[in-house]
DNA sequence: TTAATATTAGCACTAGGTACTAAAACTAAT
DNA sequence: ATTAGTTTTAGTACCTAGTGCTAATATTAA
C-alpha cells in the first residue's frame, strides 16, 4: 500500500459509500477530500459507472418524485388489481429493502399499515372517506422483497359510516388483518360549522 | 393582443403551469413549445423569478431526499423530544396539506400510525423491535397544520414481549390511541433457521 | 532497471444556462 | 403617419460541472 494517504481500492469503496450516502458532492469536492487530483475522482467514477453529479441528482430527482407521490400524495400504496366499488377490492404492494429495518430486513408496519388502509379507502370512495376506527392484527413478519396481497371487503354499511375487513397475505399465509370503520363527509354541503 | 400566438400575459401563466407540472423542462424545450425564441423564455422567467433548469431539479431532489427518508427510511416519524428508553418517550409532527386528503384537509391515517408505531418502536430500541399486534381507535379527525402530539409509554414487559400503549393528542384533545405489541428479536445468534 | 499500474496535467468540447448590449418588430397614442 | 413605449430576438462573453482524449510523470512490483 501507498505510504501517501490510502490505496486504490479503499479509496473507490469510500467514494462509493460517499456518494451513497450524498449524492449531491461534486467531483472538486471529492477530490480534495481525498486529497487526490480532481482527474483521478473522475477516473474512478469512469471504473465504477458512477454518473455525473448533475446525473445523480436528476436521478434523485426523478425516483423519488414518483415514490412520494404514491407514498405521501393522493394515489394509492400498492398496485390496484381490482375493484368492486362498494363492495371489495385488492391491490398488490412489492417490497424491497427501502420499506424494512436495517438490521432485520423486516417490513415496517406502517407500510403495511398503509397499503391496508388506501384499499380500504379505495374500496369506498378515495376522495371523502376517512378512516374512524381500525382494529389490527399483525399475524407474521413481513420481510423485504415479499408480495403483499390485500384483500378489502365491505361488511356493513350503516349511514355514512362503512365496516370493511381487510386481510393481507404472503404467499397464501396471511400477515395481517384489521377491521376499518370509514365515515364519508358530506363534502358539497357540509359548511355548517 | 398579438395575431400570431398568444399574449405575454397568458404565455407566463402557461409557462408557470407547465413548469409546475414537469419541473425537467428546459428553456429549449419550451422556447420550442411556445413558438418563441430562447430569449423571451429567459425573460420570462426572470420576470417570473422561476430558476434555471439545474435548480429546479436540486430543489426536487432535495426537498423529496429528506421527505422520503424520514417516512421511507430508518428515522423516527415526527420529532422525538423527550425519551426514557425503556419506560416512556414523546414525539411531535407538525402536519401540512402533503400528510392530507386533498379535498377535506384531514391527515391521512397512516401517518398517525406511522408517528404512534416509531414512538413505540424508539422507547423499546428502534433496532431490533417488530410490531406484533396494535389495537388502535382514531377518536377524531386531523387538519392539515395540527400538531401531533404522541406520548407512548411501557405498560407491561414479557420476555422479548412489550406492551406500549401510545397516545396521541392535538391542543390536549385526544386524537388517537393504540396499544402496540413489540417483539425483539435477538439478532445475534438468531442462524437458527 | 524495467515494465506495469496509478496519478496528474492540459486541452478541446458540451449543456444549459447567466448577464449584458443592441437591434428589430410590434402596439398604442397623438 | 410619426413617435414613444413595450416586446421580442440576436449575439457575445462568461460560468459550472462535467466528458473525452493524449501525454507526461510517479509509484510499485518483479
Amino acid at each position: 500500500m501507498s505510504r501517501k494517504g490510502i490505496s486504490k481500492k479503499d479509496r473507490q469503496d469510500n467514494l462509493l459509500e460517499k456518494l451513497h450516502s450524498d449524492p449531491f458532492v461534486t467531483d472538486e469536492e471529492l477530490s480534495e477530500a481525498f486529497h487526490v487530483s480532481i482527474q483521478t475522482i473522475r477516473l474512478d467514477r469512469l471504473e465504477l459507472a458512477i454518473p455525473e453529479l448533475r446525473e445523480r441528482i436528476k436521478n434523485v430527482a426523478e425516483n423519488n418524485y414518483s415514490k412520494v407521490k404514491s407514498l405521501h400524495g393522493g394515489e394509492i400504496v400498492g398496485e390496484l388489481i381490482d375493484l368492486d366499488l362498494g363492495k371489495s377490492g385488492m391491490s398488490i404492494l412489492e417490497t424491497d429493502k427501502s420499506f424494512a429495518f436495517e438490521k432485520t430486513d423486516v417490513v415496517k408496519g406502517q407500510h403495511i399499515f398503509a397499503q391496508a388502509e388506501s384499499i380500504a379507502i379505495a374500496v369506498i370512495d378515495a376522495s371523502v372517506a376517512l378512516i374512524g376506527v381500525a382494529n389490527i392484527k399483525y399475524k407474521n413478519p413481513v420481510f423485504a422483497g415479499d408480495k403483499l396481497i390485500a384483500k378489502a371487503e365491505v361488511t356493513r354499511t350503516r349511514g355514512n359510516k362503512y365496516f370493511v375487513w381487510v386481510f393481507i397475505k404472503v404467499k397464501q399465509v396471511e400477515v395481517f388483518r384489521g377491521k376499518f370503520l370509514l365515515v364519508s363527509f358530506n363534502t358539497d354541503n357540509s359548511k355548517e360549522d
